[in-house]
RNA sequence: GGUCUCUUGGCCGAGUGGCUAGGCAGUGGUCUGCAAAACCAUCUACGGCGGUUCGAAUCCGCCAGAGACCUCCA
């Protein structure tokens, strides 16, 4: 199974055949948040796509090392290297400690990512404790002559880097067209070429966020960490290293120049970047001021929103479309999402309601081959949910008694959904009487068993009464074949 | 302006040179004291114009529209 995996490779613009370097073993970088505010729905793409790569090379039996980086340094509010630190800008706004700042937001993204499921990265590294790796990697580019000391900062030099190798291979770039397009910006004096990028930078005096270093006081670059970091955990060499689309440039071609003028060879064998997600066809993102975070979301709690939208239903609507496609927000596609989760989950638990038979009209076996065929092409996880869709018609079927299973194959289509579902899509159960409320539990119950008895006395009056009223609290009662289901009402 | 990508039914979203993805909504039905839920069935679309081909929504060209990157962004 292992050696049918492809995935699209960003460098090759190609599905390849995965081959890791080191069999079992897989290493796997993805960049983290900026820590300096909460996570919006954009971030939620790249942690539960590289949460399903996790998952899946897992499931396939390979011993993965997933690095997922803190940023917490080095990243500048505005461009071309000027401009002050995101985290000290907000540190100051806040009139906070920067390091309060970070481990504020680091918290809170890792309860996002809880609410999620996403599962913990294997190594969590901070671009703040690894500065002397950073400065490590700096002194390699520049005994290797690719850049260059201005006044304290140390530039990456683009030019003489493109001498030797090709920078732009990444994101289809070429250097003659960096040279004619790329903006004049302002307070660039400092360096060569405009498109040449700090890997140190000399702190001014208000810069709060410093380290001493053989050249000034000062911070590394923002592209540096990555690089330092992934060769740290990962090795010179690692398999897959992902992110968002938008950081292929200048983020991960800077990071391939890095490490090439470093080492002498590229540290990446597959990138793999995720499209973005959009609002009203926009990007959703930080400057645009667009974007909805996940506290929000999870709490109906803005403006565009038309209700709340649980952890589980965002994860859901992210994984109905292809990773590499752009997925655009709105109530009613994570309405119908919502919905669709809901009737994948009740397939599930039906499954626990099968009479087994001597004989089966269901082919399991090849229903559990087209899942795995889904996802070896390239993670893709909506053909996958097709499948478990179309299963989900042959399993009330099953319980309808129209279609019929053995005991062996019942077993193996619930390793199936258990596996898909829960293993490698990530998704998971969402407790009716979520928020915990044993005792509202217990009285509901209560209640709805007393309905229960007045309907077999066909005492309709009582029945509807405990319904109605139950609903006006904003407790929705169903009935079911053989019973009763409620939930709390969003 | 440069580079690249995209345009699929009411909505979201896959995919493929010929073999009706899937979800949601809608419609019809089953079930039910009623209601809701659930389940079953159904709805056959690929921006426009040319070209290649026995055959194109799928390949090529042009046109129109949208987006991403080129500056921080997942």
């Amino acid at each position: 199974m292992q050696d049918k995996l492809l995935i699209y490779n960003t460098l090759s613009r190609k599905k390849e055949q995965f081959k890791p370097l080191n069999p079992p073993h897989v290493g796997l970088y993805v960049c983290g948040p900026t820590v300096y505010g909460d996570a919006h729905l954009g971030h939620a793409r790249p942690a539960i796509t590289f949460d399903l790569v996790f998952r899946y090379l897992k499931h396939l039996g390979y011993k993965v090392r997933y690095v997922r980086n803190i940023t917490d340094v080095g990243h500048l509010v505005n461009d071309a290297d000027e401009g002050e630190d995101k985290i000290a800008k907000k540190a100051r706004l806040e009139q906070l400690e920067p390091m309060e700042v970070v481990q504020f937001f680091t918290d809170r993204y890792h309860k996002n990512m809880e609410d999620l499921n996403t599962l913990k990265p294997s190594i969590e590294p901070r671009a703040s404790g690894h500065i002397i790796e950073q400065m490590e990697l700096i002194d390699k580019i520049l005994e290797n002559g690719f850049a260059y000391e201005s006044d304290g900062s140390i530039y990456f030099d683009v030019e003489a880097f493109s001498k030797k190798f090709d920078y732009g291979k990444l994101s289809g770039r070429k250097i003659e067209e960096l040279m004619a397009n790329t903006r004049e910006l302002e307070g660039q004096s400092e360096k060569k070429n405009s498109f040449d990028f700090a890997l140190w930078k000399k702190a001014t005096p208000e810069h709060i966020m410093r380290w001493p270093s053989k050249w000034s006081d000062g911070f590394p670059g923002w592209h540096l960490e990555c690089s330092a970091m992934s060769q740290k955990y990962l090795g010179g060499e690692f398999d897959i290293h992902g992110g968002g689309l938008d950081l292929q440039f200048p983020h991960h071609e800077c990071e391939i120049a890095q490490s090439t003028a470093a080492y002498g060879h590229e540290a990446v064998h597959y990138w793999m970047h995720n499209n973005m997600i959009t609002i009203n066809g926009q990007k959703m993102g930080k400057s645009l001021g667009n974007f909805i975070t996940l506290d929000q979301l999870f709490g109906g709690d803005n403006d565009v929103l038309e209700q709340a939208y649980s952890p589980m239903t965002v994860r859901f609507f992210i994984l109905q479309a292809h990773y590499r496609s752009p997925l655009d927000f709105s109530n009613d596609a994570l309405k119908a999402a919502e919905k669709g989760f809901n009737r994948l989950m009740a397939a599930i638990k039906t499954l626990n309601k099968i009479q087994t038979s001597n004989e089966s009209t269901v082919d399991v076996k090849a229903l559990q081959e087209k899942c795995y065929e889904a996802l070896n092409d390239d993670i893709n996880t909506p053909i996958l949910i097709a499948h478990l869709f179309d299963g989900v018609k042959s399993i009330n079927s099953l319980a309808d008694g129209k279609e019929k299973i053995t005991a062996e194959d019942l077993e193996q289509l619930k390793k199936l959904y258990t596996e898909f579902t829960f293993d490698i899509l990530g998704l998971k159960e969402e407790g009716e009487s979520e928020g915990s409320d044993e005792l509202l539990g217990k009285v509901v119950e209560l209640l709805l068993n007393t309905r229960m008895e007045a309907k077999k006395n066909k005492d309709w009056a009582t029945a509807d009464r405990i319904r109605d009223e139950l609903t006006q609290m904003g407790i929705v009662v169903k009935d079911t074949k053989d019973g009763f289901d409620w939930e709390v009402a969003n």
